[in-house]
DNA sequence: TTGTAGGCGTTATCAC
DNA sequence: GTGATAACGCCTACAA
């Protein structure tokens, strides 16, 4: 006996509104494929390094005929081919961002608020993720030499001394954020880990708690905001009732399974719990209620971020905040002005954290 | 008098541990910038162009010194200078990848996922963000003239005329996804939006829900749900008892506000709300908690796009659910053979919906 | 202030 | 199967 399929109804087709856009004649299909330089030239009666100069570095360029070549530009669409560029003058207008992940929502932002400085100046962002990995870290800086980007970001600093003796041969400005380390490669806006930590050590204690757990990694950023955290603990005289350790990457579902097993092994022993980032906070609290602990009553918990859910959920979330939207804009701030000037003035830039007090403690 | 600006302590120096690689000698500083083919050539004893023949065309090379050539690439770690070859082969190794919204989850997974099969190939994505705006998507997508990337992969569909036609004149492999449209620019995977729709409403209706809500965009995608949801309403003898539009990017905090809204104002006329993405039915989850109404006695909720919050929450989010990381590896495939061999066979792939069944419904 | 000459590193083309 | 030659489009260096 065969079975036979079971029939599917055809998928219904979506009925997408196409919308007009502004009307573009250039009445011929000539216009087809980018103009080059040289008839940007010719149509401003001007030769092509004119026209590029305009272009690149407009007061060398008489200000009539700049306008003249500035008209002729617009009109056709001109855009000079980013290849070419790169390939004589060794400047690419490409600046490479690597993420630890992508899909964290902070990530995001920063790189976003740094390509929206960037863009509008006429580099393009292009991403890529590490993964948390050492070995993926390891190739996407390798394929580095190659691309010659004209300038690198991290969202993170980088911890492989191989790495980082690679990126400063590469011989572009390259930015580390995200954590404000001794030594950076070069350029940094971050703010302290280790002083997050303290922050939340501090507020916990000034709240009464007294038998406080740790939940996160043990590595990267996650150690340093461990180190604060027990530091201050111990100089408050507390003992640091349970730590637990989380993987990698890590997610509310994380945050559910860490604290469910801290509660089965360390149970009455803990008052409260500091999370080394919101999603694993987030989770904590989704534990907690779903057995019935009363938050911040007979659990406090308090996370690392200020992420989208902190202030969402109930009871909200205390959290350590850094301004990640400002992370990202100074960092495209500063790149930029290496880019396009003189060495800068400022090469390291400290953020400072925030504790925003929520329900939860 | 003066203000003296408040002390504050020195941030603490985060004491990033630095980690030794694997010992790379190269003994000299003279490996320090990448390789020109002509020296790969002079070591292997042949000539530039069969250097460039053995890693584009393997078999066009006597197998002998294909095997010479490789061991020098190997032991330089040469790597071909992108730009160059773009600009002689019009071939570039970058793939533009656009979303609307770099922040969601959801889109980064595919890029994500597309960028784990491009990459290994030797494709490099670049990410922009289009922001849902019409302006900005076609002006990335007039720069593309100049870059010239191998390929574009867009999440979601081209809706503008103007940017369909300047697609198509690139004359690359251009990916749409996450819609079902009639006519595809080129390749596409995607599912029927429109169909999502009509499942929430038959999964509301076999539930025995009667009073019935939206939540969400009127365009783009939003608009193709509650088309689907509308209709099948309608072939079900239901009324709409009330529609609620959010504008362009929308969050927890927009679906709160706006199940508020619609429970002020139709408040008893409403026993399930269909929200067009998940994050709108997760602030929709929390105001409805906020107002300690029943989930789902006295309000059901179902979202779209099974989101990482919808399984964590309490009670789960019941959703409608495409395989996101499957779009993308997909996309990345497709493109994949089409830019590595002859016309693609396959250029339209149809994602199947699932309806995820939990608590709020 | 403007223009001329030449080359960045690679690969298409054609000849052998 | 391999190599010589030229060209991709732009910008640096230098000259006028």
């Amino acid at each position: 006996m065969t079975d036979t399929p079971p029939r599917r109804r055809p998928p219904t087709i979506d009925e997408v509104v196409r919308v007009d856009g502004p009307v573009r004649d250039e009445s011929a299909a000539e216009q087809r494929r980018s103009p080059r330089i040289e008839e940007v030239a010719r149509l401003a009666g001007v030769s092509p390094i004119t026209v590029s100069r305009a272009l690149r570095r407009p007061n060398l360029v008489a200000e009539e005929k700049r306008r003249r070549i500035l008209a002729v530009v617009e009109a056709t669409g001109y855009a000079s081919n980013p290849h070419a560029r790169a390939l004589r003058s060794g400047q690419s207008t490409i600046v490479a961002a690597f993420v630890s992940n992508i899909m964290s929502p902070q990530f995001a932002l920063a790189v976003q608020s740094a390509a929206a400085i960037l863009e509008p100046n006429g580099f393009q962002l292009m991403v890529g993720q590490t993964s948390y990995s050492y070995a993926k870290e390891t190739s996407m800086i390798q394929s580095l030499r190659a691309l010659r980007p004209a300038a690198v970001l991290f969202t993170g600093v980088i911890e492989l001394e191989s790495n980082r003796r690679a990126l400063r041969e590469l011989d572009i400005p390259v930015m580390e954020t995200w954590a404000y380390p001794r030594d950076p490669i070069d350029m940094l806006v971050g703010f302290s880990n280790t002083d997050g930590g303290r922050m939340a050590a501090d507020h916990l204690h000034g709240r009464g708690y007294r038998r406080i757990a740790y939940i996160g990694r043990r590595s990267g950023r996650g150690a340093l905001r461990l180190d604060g955290f027990r530091q201050r603990v111990a100089e408050l005289g507390l003992d640091l009732a349970a730590e637990l350790t989380v993987e990698s990457v890590s997610g509310i579902a994380d945050g559910r399974g860490a604290l469910a097993q801290l509660l089965d092994q360390a149970g009455s022993r803990i008052d409260a719990v500091f999370c080394a980032n919101d999603l694993l906070a987030v989770g904590a609290l989704l534990e907690a209620r779903h057995r019935r602990l009363q938050v911040p009553g007979e659990l406090a918990v308090i996370g690392f971020g200020d992420g989208d859910m902190a202030s969402e959920i109930a009871p909200g979330l205390t959290t350590i905040s850094a301004d990640v939207g400002r992370i990202g804009r100074l960092a495209g701030e500063m790149l930029l002005a290496r880019l396009s000037g003189p060495p800068a003035d400022r090469t390291t830039e400290l953020i400072e954290l925030d504790l925003i007090q929520r329900g939860s403690t």
